[in-house]
DNA sequence: AAGAGGATGCCCT
DNA sequence: GGGCATCCTCTTC
């Protein structure tokens, strides 16, 4: 496929984990996972990650063990783990240091490979299920595990830029969903969903 | 070596 | 609106 569209590798070196969250919304993520089975919607939700001082994220602290290795590496890469057993959630490692930064994908508009997403999806027709939703959306589009520290520049994972900007005021900021051990943390407005657009996630 | 819990979604009332 | 499915990772013994 042309990506004459491709966002480059300095967007996600990028220190400023919140303004990328909000760079994210209007974006449309791309797949190729199965070889011609191509599949991508517009970003619509995020959710940033700010490093070892959010107690949000998985590297507070500095932690860093085998499973958030992806966050600790250069800035460009997915960053997909297991939660509650059987949901993949598809993380963007956005960095220029060695900082472990990502912004949550939490839900897509479906725009590319509809079909393929509904059949992945068990799904009947087009509906906001579909991909509201981060476990939702890395299942239409077929995102698992093998593609933990994937690169956002290659041939199975890659965002592009089709001109969906959108202004300050067209992002609502939310506290994040799921985050109650976070204590203070947890009431960061860190959550960033696009005005009006009914693929975003049900939750809060 | 074992246990707790999690950045969720679905199906049932 | 509530309960459950399900399993990997991390923490602690």
């Amino acid at each position: 496929m042309e990506k004459k569209f491709l966002l480059p590798l300095e967007f996600y070196l990028e220190n400023d984990v919140v303004k990328v969250g909000k760079d994210l919304l209007g974006k449309v993520l791309f797949t190729e996972i199965v070889p011609g089975e191509i599949t991508g919607g517009m970003i619509v939700e995020t959710e940033s990650y700010a490093g070892i001082h959010d107690r949000a994220s998985h590297a507070f602290n500095g932690r860093r063990t085998k499973r958030v290795e992806p966050m600790y590496q250069k800035g460009g890469i997915a960053y997909v783990y297991l939660c509650y057993g059987f949901h993949h959630l598809l993380n963007v490692v956005t960095n220029r240091e060695e900082i472990p930064h990502a912004v949550l994908i939490r839900a897509i508009e479906p725009l590319y490979g509809i079909d393929l997403m509904i059949n992945r999806r068990g799904q009947k027709s087009l509906s906001p299920s579909l991909t509201a939703g981060p476990a939702s959306l890395t299942k239409a589009l077929h995102i698992t595990l093998k593609e933990n520290f994937a690169s956002f520049l290659g041939k199975k994972i890659w965002i592009e830029d089709r001109g969906f900007s959108l202004k300050e005021n067209e992002i609502i900021k939310s506290q994040r969903v799921g985050v109650h051990y976070a204590k203070e943390d947890a009431f960061l407005p860190y959550r960033f969903r696009m005005k009006d657009n009914p693929y975003t996630s049900p939750a809060n």
